[in-house]
DNA sequence: TTGACATATATCCATATCAGTATATGATGT
DNA sequence: ACATCATATACTGATATGGATATATGTCAA
């Protein structure tokens, strides 16, 4: 198989740096199209398509204000990125924790063994 | 310019399904290279390169055991990824607070206005 | 309606990335 | 040292992706 398929979802669309910049540049306020392109350095069919991307992951919403589109960054959207991390952290903390449990347990058995005689 | 050239930066790394399926493995608790290849349906080549991607932006950590490498996740090397999200999100929030002040606000002196005759 | 402006879509190209296979490295046990 | 097992690296090929350009759609104003 080729590289996999993964285009629009929401790691992928996050995983491009010109996106980023865009959601940064939107999370400082409503934008529309030309005002990124001009903020960032790129031509407005790249802007467009980006935000597309950005549309069908649902990070972003727009509002058609006369004939320009005002985008800003939809926060809920990242909320499954949130959730990922956060749960694959409390995994690996949960783990460290139980083995710190396991080291002090061992520790403690130890101590009293090194006491008993 | 062709793609952008992002290999190995976090977000990348993160971007993609195997690796984020090897992450979630390993949240369960360190493996080695053959546990991962027999887990997920991928060749033991891939398994490696995609640790190789996942070390260098220090995600996972391994250490050797005999023949065996083991492999576990770094949950520091997340942290990036994690105050991303939170800055973004933070600032969103706070536009939409100061939005929500000045529609009180508004909505204040409407009130007045309306009860000054 | 027509012209101007703003954005979206379509098409083409270069290439980075992933999958597949073969081979190299490295460690263990005999 | 040699055979075996475990992992890493090298190389190849297919393709999805982002960039570039041209064109279409859509909106307003006169």
């Amino acid at each position: 198989m080729p590289r996999a398929a993964t285009t629009s979802n929401l790691f992928n669309a996050v995983g491009d740096e010109s996106r980023r910049i865009i959601l940064e540049t939107l999370a400082r306020g409503e934008a529309s199209v030309g005002d990124l392109v001009d903020e960032l350095g790129l031509a407005q069919p790249h802007v467009s398509r980006h935000l597309k991307v950005l549309r069908e992951v649902n990070v972003v919403r727009c509002r058609t204000a006369g004939r320009q589109r005002l985008y800003s960054v939809y926060a809920p959207g990242l909320a499954p990125l949130q959730s990922w991390l956060i749960e694959l952290t409390a995994q690996v903390n949960e783990r460290y924790d139980r083995l710190d449990d396991h080291l002090h347990e061992l520790l403690r058995n130890t101590i009293n063994e090194t006491r008993r005689p």
